[in-house]
DNA sequence: TTTAATTCCTACCAATTTACTATGATTAGT
DNA sequence: ACTAATCATAGTAAATTGGTAGGAATTAAA
């Protein structure tokens, strides 16, 4: 039950772009891999995966770039996790129609934990996280 | 962020020991995989780690098997969990010495989480788990 | 209009982890 | 002694993770 890499970074990306979001200007990948010590190329994919949430958005072409599509102060650490950790979902046998769905006694539990850590998550916003005011 | 198939097959074996507990007599694995439906080498595993734990105790010999070594009044979901799936740990840079650790903007973040997490598997005990009573 | 800077798309790959299987030693009741 | 059981450990195929790589598409600027 690990937080996979692309989690992290996700969540380091979504910092710098909540850094510079009152700027209201991009930031490209260059940039970004600087700041968080990522490669490039890895950060393009994460970053796809977050554009596809609707949560950031691309100018494409030269000075393009990427920012975030939403207020810092309404974005959560739970969308963004969401959108990089193929929804966050702690079992797979929740979605999937598991042959022992109707028997099974842990299936409950992991809805709740599931809810929990959600409704956790989501009480955390960008801003909070990047000035650490958990 | 999934849960290994030990953790699950961790829980079902539990909840087998817990409707068993009463009567103070062992179950083997031969009889836990039929319950379950896991082979018994891979059951052998799992209910090793449990042992490790202290949340399960064997006798070894013919007509030895395994009980809870806790009253499932008291045995938590959290307990079983972390005894099979490394600890539950969120993330590695957590107990692990990270080189970024005073500057990460997630340390404490995950912190958190894996507070969150723990506590609410806590409070589930394998007696409420056994009768769907969450 | 060319060039350069950028995102976008997709294929590939090595290393690790997962989810077992397999073999046999050890222990103890009958 | 025999048999039923746990215990210990090694091996292994498949999946996943954590990237790398190459180039097409787009657009601002020269």
């Amino acid at each position: 039950m690990k937080m996979s890499s692309k989690a992290r970074y996700g969540l380091y990306v979504a910092v710098e772009l909540a850094k510079n979001y009152s700027k209201n200007e991009c930031l490209n990948v260059s940039t970004l891999s600087q700041a968080t010590g990522v490669t490039e190329k890895y950060l393009e994919q994460i970053i796809a995966l977050m554009k596809k949430a609707d949560i950031v958005s691309a100018t494409r072409g030269a000075s393009g770039g990427y920012k975030l599509s939403v207020c810092p102060d309404e974005l959560t650490v739970g969308q963004v996790l969401r959108a990089v950790e193929d929804n966050l979902e702690i079992v797979d046998c929740l979605h999937s129609d598991c042959a022992q769905r109707s028997k099974c006694v842990a299936r409950n539990l992991w809805n709740k934990l599931y809810e929990n850590i959600n409704s956790y998550l989501d009480t955390i916003t960008l801003t909070q996280l990047s000035e650490d005011n958990l």
